[in-house]
RNA sequence: GGGCCCGUAGCUCAACGGUCAGAGCGGGGCGCUCAUAACGCCUUGGCUGGGGGUUCGAAUCCCUCCGGGCCUACCA
């Protein structure tokens, strides 16, 4: 038995996350999490709503209510989406909790203290319209390369050059419009990265067997141009955690807040910490999770981001782990995924275009979103999410072949057999070639799992069903009952054992179905089937059982047309 | 502008520089009748984006062009 830690990228608190959020992190890391449970590990799974920052607060404000207030309806409104999901969070935090302001600033000092923190003055634009500095992209106006009115500070989206607000023409604020900007003196700490540059890249060239995807990326931030900059942590903000609190290392920082990058991830921490305390646990209960020098040496640590997010769990994070010269646990391996688009084009929350997470389990339960999403995750590059590849994934890899297999399984034995295991007969070369097929296939399985290879774990879970269905094709025993009770009864008697090995095996994936399969033969051992000849022998004859309900009802082709036309344009 | 990733069958994806480039879906045929008109078997289908190069051997490595995506440090 080992021990993992593993974390989720945290969502944004400013509305509810689309499936593109979903299946860049929290779905894939709450597979591995639930897999390694399954196989006995002690896991502690962590994620939490990132709730700090300018995009916070102006949703606040839209929506005419205290930030503290949206931010807690909104995570509310996460948690209870995440519930249904059935994402198994051991805890699902917040950035804005007292133990992440504790420990933000705890990193900060021990920061100072290494000379890490650099204070910086700066000039930024200032809206006294809006009463707060604005961050380049929150500055619109005439881009000067190609004329295009709404231009951000940033950047022109529709010539693309690089800008800097000052280079915009009849620049004004993009929240309020107003045209009275003014560009004020403010002062800053900066995170002086830079100075662990070759600490961060021997610790990432170390990481040889992380994907390309998180890799690459790190060691350009860290080589381009004059090499990795020092990063400014703290911003003019009210929300968040306040950079001058008793025992600051600096004076003068009164109204402002650290950087929402510098605090996202140590929720990470602040997380497990409000795990402890939600459930009366003492300190050592969660710095064994964290503290090298407390217990966490056998920890292996796994970090599940979309690639937008790499740059901060390969350098950021790092560099204040590192730099804290404290013990903390670092990462082992990070989990990158690529973009999942829609139809076409991007799902965006801003625009509300896509299947957002409360839609989608209004549709269909769960399961048909997981076993979809996790079987096609942009794990290599990015993906198209269809109605059509939905409908016909669904349909033949849950309904078909799983759900009809379990549904034809239960009714034959209850008409020829009635509903309980069947005694008489044993097994011969067939059986004993399906154990063997099988195992070496569950072999695979957990090889793909424990690589975190998500496509090649539910194809071969697919493989491991449709075994299922060739064993009874060549079985026949809808054939052999009529001549040869017995082995009908062995077929048959192996056959419902096969659906509780699925239930346990397809639980990662769905758990739902896991459940109500299991459900239904009346059991309740969820050993993994590490001898696959024992496993298929666990519901012995005279066990009970209960024919179930259709366990995956299919997609009709006039939902699908009406979901396609529904969601077609934006989210209102 | 710079960097990175991707481009393989109609679709979604596989393939440590090494048997004939493989699966699933879709299409065609056969079988079965227990089952959600479900299942199984067979079959169809590719100049691996174009062009050059390295190599005994290239989908894989190098160059170049084309197409798509992401990042580029003050959105998160």
């Amino acid at each position: 038995m080992a021990r993992h830690l593993i974390t989720s990228a945290i969502p944004y608190i400013n509305g509810i996350k689309h499936l593109g959020n979903l299946v860049g992190s929290q779905l894939p890391a709450d597979l591995y999490a639930r897999y390694l449970r399954a196989r006995g590990h002690e896991v502690m799974f962590i994620c939490a709503t990132d709730e700090h920052g300018t995009p916070a607060e102006l949703a606040a404000a839209k929506a005419g209510k205290p930030v503290a207030d949206y931010c807690a309806e909104m995570h509310a409104v996460q948690k209870t989406l995440a519930e249904g999901f059935r994402l198994s969070f051991d805890h699902f935090g917040r950035s804005s909790s007292a133990r992440n302001h504790a420990l933000t600033q705890h990193f900060a000092r021990r920061l100072a203290e290494h000379g890490l923190i650099a204070e910086v003055t700066e000039q930024q634009v200032y809206s006294p319209t809006d009463g707060r500095f604005l961050p380049d992209r929150y500055i619109v106006g005439t881009c000067p390369a190609c004329g295009y009115a709404n231009a951000r500070g940033d950047q022109c989206e529709n010539c693309t050059k690089q800008l800097e607000p000052r280079d915009l023409i009849n620049p004004r604020s993009a929240i309020s419009g107003a045209t009275d900007l003014e560009v004020r003196t403010t002062r800053h700490l900066y995170l002086r990265q830079s100075l662990l540059r070759d600490r961060l890249r021997a610790w990432i060239t170390s990481r040889t067997d992380w994907p390309v995807l998180s890799t690459s990326i790190a060691l350009k931030w860290l080589d381009d141009g004059e090499g990795l900059q020092d990063r400014g942590i703290t911003r003019d903000l009210t929300w968040g955690v306040p950079v001058q609190f008793p025992g600051a290392p600096w004076q003068g920082m009164e109204g402002k807040v650290f950087y929402v990058w510098f605090d996202a991830p140590i929720e990470y921490i602040a997380g497990t910490a409000e795990w402890a305390d939600a459930h009366g646990l003492p300190d050592a209960a969660w710095r064994r999770w964290w503290r090298t020098d407390e217990g966490a040496n056998d920890v292996r640590y796994t970090q599940f981001m979309g690639k937008d997010n790499v740059p901060f769990h390969t350098l950021s994070f790092p560099a204040t782990i590192l730099g804290s010269g404290e013990p903390w646990k670092l990462v082992d391996y990070i989990k990158s995924f690529n973009y999942l688009n829609y139809d076409g084009g991007q799902f965006s929350t801003s625009q509300g275009r896509g299947v957002f997470m409360d839609q989608a389990l209004a549709l269909l339960p769960a399961d048909y979103w997981r076993w979809w999403l996790l079987s096609h995750a942009p794990e290599t590059s990015d993906t198209e999410f269809t109605w059509e590849n939905f409908q016909v994934s669904v349909n033949k890899d849950l309904a078909d072949v799983l759900g009809n297999l379990v549904s034809r399984v239960t009714k034959f034995c209850r008409s020829k057999f009635g509903e309980a295991v069947p005694a008489g007969g044993e097994g011969g070369p067939r059986e004993a070639g399906l154990a063997a097929d099988l195992a070496a296939r569950i072999r695979a399985y957990e090889g793909h799992l424990e690589a975190i290879e998500v496509r090649k774990a539910a194809a071969e879970l697919r493989a491991i069903w449709v075994a299922g269905n060739e064993y009874l094709q060549a079985a026949a025993p809808w054939s052999v009952v009529k001549t040869d009770p017995d082995t009908a009864a062995a077929q048959t008697r192996l056959a419902l054992n096969l659906i509780r090995l699925y239930a346990v095996l397809s639980r990662p994936f769905i758990p739902d179905a896991a459940e109500t399969m299991m459900a239904a033969l009346g059991c309740t051992d969820w050993t993994w089937p590490d001898d696959v000849p024992a496993a298929l022998a666990i519901l012995s004859p005279g066990h009970a059982f209960a024919t179930p309900d259709v366990l995956f009802r299919k997609v009709t082709d006039e939902e699908r047309a009406d979901w396609q036309a529904r969601f077609s344009g934006t989210r209102t």
